[in-house]
DNA sequence: CTTTTCTCCTGTATGC
DNA sequence: TGCATACAGGAGAAAA
């Protein structure tokens, strides 16, 4: 499940071992990984071979890598891992893996770039950049808390006015971006926070106090390389982040709050899980 | 306009 | 043992 600190991770990798190469041919398997690229995949080939990457970037769980023809003409090669996509960096003659979709081979001849993804819930698409940098076609998304443009204020104020759910408001990527089902979780825990609180009957302080511990929880999961339950989130050289030992709340039922000592609780929500203490966030009455 | 529900996908775990 | 079902959930389309 990649939200942002697994994104970062992943974008870190890209910046490291892609940046600054040329693409000598890209390979896409099927129609399905390409599906919101409208003009179809082989466009997308034909537009990304013989472009040099300059850059990698990132909102939210969306990362792009910037590339330029020989005019210097810059776009934007989107990327989302969904559920479960990887982008491996991986030695040209390595066997291909089950679930791949997609191979960058570069001029270079060295480590070649794949896009792997068991659910295909990821996927890619060109897409031009605006005057700030943006890929066009995620202009809907907030910025996220780690970006300069991101505006604390602004967010309480939005959920402020939203008749539902905090974790939704957490959760809808126009709002803020970046944060998904786990660190909804683990900031709501630090926050003592129940999920199903009524967003516009929290105090702005209280808004502003579990954004503050959204970004810190995320800062910290960066810090360990991310959130890996199991192979299926994982860095381009495959290696697996250590962030679920430091979870309290996300995937926790049953285990002992480790403010409280009460065991942590598993409610659905939104067609998901939610985890919680249930001494430290209280559900709110007339649920 | 805002908010909610449905859908896409496949590997793993569990129940009968 | 084998088959059916539940579950993981990001994001966008569709519905309310």
């Amino acid at each position: 499940m990649p939200e942002l600190p697994e994104v970062e991770t992943v974008r870190r990798g890209l910046a490291e071992h892609v940046v600054g190469r040329r693409i000598a041919d890209v390979e896409i398997r099927g129609a399905r990984v390409a599906r919101r690229h409208l003009p179809g995949p082989d466009d997308l080939v034909a537009r990304t071979r013989h472009t040099s990457v300059v850059d990698a970037r990132r909102r939210g769980k969306y990362l792009w890598l910037v590339v330029a023809d020989d005019a210097d003409q810059r776009q934007a090669l989107l990327l989302h891992l969904g559920m479960s996509g990887q982008l491996l960096v991986q030695p040209p003659d390595a066997p291909d893996e089950r679930h791949l979709h997609a191979r960058w081979r570069f001029a270079d001849d060295g480590p070649e770039l794949r896009f792997v993804d068991q659910r295909t819930f990821g996927g890619m698409a060109l897409a031009d950049l605006d005057d700030a940098g943006i890929p066009e076609s995620i202009r809907h998304i907030a910025p996220d808390p780690f970006e300069g443009a991101y505006d604390q204020a602004a967010v309480v104020r939005r959920l402020k006015r939203r008749a539902s759910g905090i974790k939704r408001g957490l959760l809808d990527q126009t709002v803020v971006s970046g944060i998904g089902n786990i660190y909804a979780d683990e900031a709501l825990w630090r926050a003592g926070i129940h999920a199903e609180r009524r967003s516009d009957l929290l105090t702005k302080p209280a808004l502003d106090r579990l954004l503050t511990h959204a970004r810190e929880v995320m800062t910290d999961a960066l810090g360990q390389g991310g959130t890996s339950f199991d192979a299926l989130y994982v860095n381009v050289n495959g290696a697996s982040g250590y962030f679920d030992r430091s979870l309290a709340a996300y995937g926790q039922s049953g285990m002992p709050c480790r403010r409280c000592g009460t065991p942590i609780r598993r409610e659905h929500f939104m067609n998901r899980s939610s985890y919680s203490c249930p001494r430290c966030q209280p559900a709110p009455r007339g649920r």
